[in-house]
DNA sequence: CGGGATCCAGTTGGATACTG
DNA sequence: CAGTATCCAACTGGATCCCG
């Protein structure tokens, strides 16, 4: 969420990174993935994204639908009626977005368990004995 | 960095944003991407990443290093010379994720106008005039 | 219903000093 | 050289209240 991506004067290899940057910017928030992922299934109502995004907040659901909305990824559409009815849809540059994302999700599975598993003899390693051996 | 993922008892459609949070909660620390794109280019010291990542802290770098390497993205090899040597190179892993980011780039790349558009256009809009016309 | 405003706790992350 | 430890500022994010 954090807009000060410092992609300038930046030199090299690095400017790849930078790039990257520029869409984990977008997705890399707790939230946003999981806006996207149902925003995608069609227009979506406020209060249904507040029950689809389990965990979300209030707050966290209007800030991250304000960036979404803001990056261009969502389009807000407001009904003059009462009770107010809003409903979000992804963008076709959202959606393509979704649809990089797969890689990614290919990668996430094929390597889930390697990744627990480094984790478990990593954190055997550094098991952090203060204890060093009492004879 | 945060490793609380609420993956568990997730339904439906949100699933899908769980994997991809899988892959996104490894590569989306601020750093992450930098030294792994540093270190896919060969084995690379402490003080070379040091200067490769721009703008990272001694701190921040320790960390994220620490972070990749129990995650298996970066293997550590510790040479016992004094001044002490340490080199960190990219595992096969993510030498894959790094492949899989590429996808992502591309999108970054192709949507970069759009999107500084598309916020130019926001913050017009929303320029909060609380004055909302003087005639 | 769909949010904005506010308050506050927890976390992130930079700067710096110290160590083997 | 390659970290570790500490302090502190900024940001994140939940809870709550209010409003159209």
């Amino acid at each position: 969420m954090s807009q000060g991506n410092s992609c300038v004067s930046v030199v090299g290899q690095q400017a790849r990174a930078c790039t990257v940057r520029e869409a984990l910017d977008r997705v890399g928030g707790k939230w946003s993935v999981g806006i996207l992922v149902a925003a995608s299934q069609g227009p979506v109502r406020f209060t249904e994204l507040e029950r689809q995004v389990e965990g979300i907040s209030r707050r966290m659901l209007t800030l991250t639908l304000r960036n979404l909305e803001r990056d261009g990824l969502l389009h807000r559409r407001v009904y003059p009626t009462v009770p107010p009815k809003v409903e979000y849809t992804a963008t076709p540059m959202a959606l393509e977005l979704y649809e990089s994302l797969v890689t990614l999700t290919a990668w996430a599975e094929r390597h889930r368990a390697a990744i627990t598993e480094a984790r478990a003899a990593y954190d055997r390693e550094h098991a952090d004995w203060t204890g060093s051996r009492a004879d």
